[in-house]
Order: C-alpha cells, then structure tokens, then sequence
DNA sequence: GTAGAATTTCAATAAATTCTGAAACAACGG
DNA sequence: CCGTTGTTTCAGAATTTATTGAAATTCTAC
C-alpha cells in the first residue's frame, strides 16, 4: 500500500477509540463518518449472525444514499470482486438493497432501501420463516412423540415426561407470540410502521 | 467408545428427516424428543450468532427441567470437558443458567432458568447493552462530525452531507425505538410479561 | 454477430471460530 | 497435610466460514 492514499480505504481505527480527525476538509469529515458507521455496523451484523462484509456493503449504500457499483464497493471496502460480486447478490435476494440499471451503461449500480422500518421488516420476515418457523414445528413434532396415544397413559405420566411436555409448551407459546409480533411488524412496515410502533409504546 | 451404549449421545439424525421412532420404550421416546428439540435450538442459536454447543447446553438444561452435572452434558452432547465447563461458565455468566449444589455434593448442578419470558428478557438485555448502544453512540458521533459547528454551513449544505445526515438520523430514530422496546420487555418480564404482550398484540 | 466490458462462479486458500485434552488448580474429608 | 474428586484454563488441533482470483459466462452497444 502507498505511504499515502488520497483518499484511503475503510480506515483501520478501532472503533471504540477513533482517532480525531486531524482535517477540516469536508469532504474527508464526511468519509471518516460513513466509514466509522460501516464498520460499527459491520461489527454489529457479525455479533447477529450477518456476515460482516455483506453488513459493511449494506452500510456503505445506506449510509451514502448514493448507487454504488461493484468498484465503488472493493475499493472502498478493500476487498475482491467475487466476495463484493457474491455479497451484492446476497443483499439483492434479501431485497434490501436495490440493481440499478443507467442507460448506456453496462456497469451495474446498487442502491439500499431508504426507508430503515422497510429495511427491518424484510430482515426480520425472512428470519422468521427461516428460524423462528422451523423450530415451532420442531416443537410440535416433540409433543406429539409425548403424547399419551404415543406412550400410552401410565407413560405419559411420568414426571419427567410431564416436565418436558410443560416445558415445550411454554416454549411454544413464547415463540408463537414472538411470531405474532414479528408478523404485525412486517405487515404493518409499509403503511407508517412508526406511528405503529408509537401506539406499542404507550400501551406497554 | 463402546459398540453399544444402554442410552445413546445425542442421535445424528438430520433434523429436517427425523426419523420414526423405532421403539415404543418411553424412556427413549423422552430421551428421542428432548434430542431433537436440544438439536433444533442449537441450529437456531447458531445463525443468531449464538455458539450453537452453549445454545444446545441451555437446551438441555431447559428441556429436561432437572439439574445436569458436567458429566451429563458431556456425555449427552458428546463434547469435551473442557468445552463444557467453558460453556457452562458463560450460561452462568449470561444468568439463564444457575449453579446448584447439593449436601454433601462435591459436584455441581446446572438449572436453566423455568421462565421463558425472563430467560428472553436477559438475553434481549444483555444483547441491548452490548451491540444496540454501542451503535447509538456511533451515530451520535457520526453526526457531530457532520454538524454545522464541525463542517462550516457551506459545507454542512452539501447535498452528500445532507444525505448522509439524514439517513443517520432515520437509523438513530429507530435503534432508539427499538432500545424502548427492548427496554420495556426488559422491565416488565417479572410481572407477568405475558399479559403485556397480549396488550400489545391488540395495540397494533 | 461480435468485441469487450462487466459479472458470476467456484476451487483453492486464508482467517476465524470452536473444541479438545491434559495440566494446573481448588475444595474437601479424613 | 495428603489423596481424592471435581473444575478451570489454555495452547494447539480441528472445524467451519469467509475470501480471493482467475476462468467461464453474460450482456450490451455497435
């Protein structure tokens, strides 16, 4: 890397200590605030099961409310074309970010969502059927194997089969509720999910 | 390892094609159950970016509803000591498992926690503290860089700083929305959660 | 069509995470 | 004290996940 780039990489500052800006030049100011939110974002999606780098991506077309192609992302993110390539097409699929074709131009664009309650909404549906549904039915399918026309009567009554059986149930109202509220999140993120969730907050 | 265990480890069986239980025994058909349900939440913890052994050890602990020493986790999840002991410490350290020792016991039992709202609530706590604020902050900082007394108004104008601004404060509004929920979860999981949530539910 | 710019794919590789096992340590009864 | 039993720690091994880079493919302007 060359001694000095005229304007770097992603700069390598660790987050929780990041070094004043040593420059007034407003355009670098501005820079160093989007790269201070990519990575903390970056880090925030690793710790939730996002790998980093599609978070990072993510960011970077949030943050710059402006379409990216795939060279704006390696260079600014410092990483190869077929990770940029394979991650781009992975927030495409998830639907948060956006292709963006210009006439008389072969070079794609990429765009994210501006509205974050949408944003959110499509993370949290797919989780949901991804996640959350499978285990529901998981649950479901060990009641059954507990139930008394599996074990017979004497059986079902055994107090550690009892125990499991109150156990699942628990469990499974808790993730049924969970799902109910994701639900209403999602259905509702189109039409001002914000002054919906401001209603969920009084009535707490 | 011998040819044949009396109770085997943790059956290897796909979750998505579990298959039909060869036997009638109830002691297996428990033990059959509680598997694939300790299995199923592993997987699940692991795409939230849970390791998934710690995820299977509260599993365990959950779903059986009787105290597990050291020695039972290993041998029914198949893992090392030291993995366990680690793993255990840090369930401990989470506080959705309990320590539990017994007269005249050198050995230590491990509970989870009975209630599904609290053992949530903990984690959506813990989780708030430790990857929800730290972003919040990061936001602040971002947009005191971008602030008129950082930039100079001329520049504080530019329609790219302006953009980025604006999307930094759509993003504050609704991690700060969300920090309320998660607060509010928090707090009330004591005092019947449950019946706050059905307000909820019919709030939106 | 076709040139060539842009994208996708994927085997090889690198990096990060998780796990093991054995040694060190702690607690207790005698 | 010492022997026994049980726990913790942690360096290295194993495993999983992410990334690269170059070849194959696709697309579009002409």
């Amino acid at each position: 890397m060359p001694a000095t780039l005229p304007v770097s990489p992603l700069s390598e500052t660790a987050v929780d200590h990041p070094q004043e800006p040593r420059t007034r030049d407003p355009d670098q100011l501005l820079r160093l605030a989007q790269d201070e939110f990519i990575r903390r974002w970056g880090e925030m999606g690793a710790t939730w099961g996002i790998n980093r780098t599609m978070a990072e991506i993510h960011a970077l077309c949030y943050i710059t409310a402006t379409p990216q192609c795939t060279d704006d992302v390696m260079q600014r993110l410092n990483i190869s074309r077929g990770n940029a390539s394979m991650n781009l097409r992975a927030l495409c699929d998830w639907g948060i970010i956006r292709r963006l074709h210009r006439r008389g131009e072969r070079r794609e664009y990429f765009e994210s969502l501006s509205d974050v309650w949408e944003i959110f909404s499509i993370i949290a549906a797919e989780r949901k059927r991804r996640e959350m549904d499978p285990v529901l039915e998981t649950i479901k399918r060990c009641q059954q194997m507990l139930d008394e026309s599996s074990l017979g009567k004497a059986a079902a009554r055994q107090p550690q089969v009892q125990a499991t059986r109150e156990r699942l149930a628990n469990m499974e109202e808790f993730m049924s509720v969970t799902n109910k509220i994701f639900q209403q999140f999602v259905s509702n993120a189109r039409s001002g999910l914000n002054r919906v969730v401001k209603v969920l907050l009084k009535a707490l």
